[in-house]
DNA sequence: GGGCATCTTGCGGATAACCACAATGGTCCG
DNA sequence: CGGACCATTGTGGTTATCCGCAAGATGCCC
């Protein structure tokens, strides 16, 4: 059912692939190994779970790249990148964008398994959350255009008459739309609603 | 009535201190110098607006030093480090922590102005936002023990009768206090009052 | 003691929300 | 065409909310 968590390594210089798979698995890790960006990407899925771990220089598509091209495909993996250039303006804007870490080879090997482990650890919690977010979205899917609406204006916090007058329709109309909405996003309350929508991060005025 | 929004520069070299004065004047940016981060701590207010610009090398107390006493302070101005050491870790260390931007020296003149106005606009946005958040804590302060009991268990969608007998008092007096909360945190339903701490980025379960 | 804030409660009524039962009309699809 | 889904509306009744009016009890400070 879900897919296991590994971490994702991808460099092209085979001598690291291998010793990071084995300093990983020593620290009970599962890992699997890539050797460009390309494969990595062709393999892409969104279910993926675990981190990523770049290498910055690659032949063809770089780290950073690939990170890009991730995060506009919603990837949401935590990622480290590992550099042998100490390269400052790449570690910035890497972070900024939101990375994990950015290490500079030679690196430690106990110092990047943990921060590896750290990684799995964050996807583990971005999951849950985002499988519950998810959930509150599909449920959002499922209203009508006119559910929307009602809904739109009971978390204005209008009376049901005056969302009557502002769609044309009558008191018992929106009262049912209004219970319709309630029912399908399973709470009780526009209180309730409020702050269902709110621990999703959604403004009341934006769908998914 | 409010600060002067100044980039505030600390830096041991004097000729650095006075090339970014004259450099962020022509830009048409306010600026104050500092000789050392004791120095600037001793002058810090937490009502200081504008912006930060921290050389990461200086005699006595360092850039990441004094951010990181800044951030205990409670201090969010956005902070631009300035660095000649090509020090990545420092880098993914401060950007961690949310500084603004680090840059190495020798540095773009356009480009650092540049990212010190952007500094600037940001600040301003955490300014009102600021703002906006400190009026709601002052509301909330506002309210009585029993008032913010009452709150609670409203936030949490329950019926007024519930309300009552979990805190064994007369449904009459929920209402009195619910009303109160209402009128103290200048909302007209118990909707707007989710989405207004929501908005605030608060739990209905924590205080201030 | 008097003033002030807080918590408390009751009564009665206006307004809003919630709901079961019942029904009409439209669209789209197999 | 029958069925599924959606939007629409009405009636009538129950429950909750919202409020003005009135008032009793504490506790604290000057």
């Amino acid at each position: 059912m879900m897919p296991e968590a590994l971490a994702h390594i991808v460099d092209d210089d085979e001598a690291i692939r291998d010793a990071l798979a084995w300093l990983l698995r020593s620290r009970g890790v599962p890992s699997r190994a890539w050797a460009s960006a390309e494969d990595f990407l062709r393999a892409y899925s969104p279910g993926m779970q675990g981190c990523l771990v770049l290498d910055i220089r690659m032949q063809g598509m770089s780290g950073p790249e690939l990170f890009d091209r991730l995060l506009e495909l919603g990837c949401a993996l935590p990622t480290i990148f590992l550099t042998g250039h100490g390269d400052v303006p790449q570690a910035v804007s890497a972070i900024k964008k939101g990375a994990f870490d950015f290490i500079e080879k030679p690196f430690n090997d106990n110092e990047l398994a943990d921060r590896v482990i750290d990684a799995m650890r964050i996807n583990g919690k971005h999951c849950s959350q985002a499988a519950s977010i998810a959930t509150i979205e599909s449920r959002l899917n499922s209203l009508t255009q006119r559910e929307r609406e009602v809904m739109e204006r009971v978390l204005a916090g209008k009376f049901n008459k005056v969302i009557a007058d502002e769609l044309n329709i009558a008191m018992r109309t929106v009262e049912v739309h209004r219970a319709r909405v309630f029912e399908k996003m399973a709470v009780r309350s526009a209180v309730e609603l409020a702050q269902l929508l709110a621990s999703a991060g959604m403004k009341p005025d934006q769908g998914s």
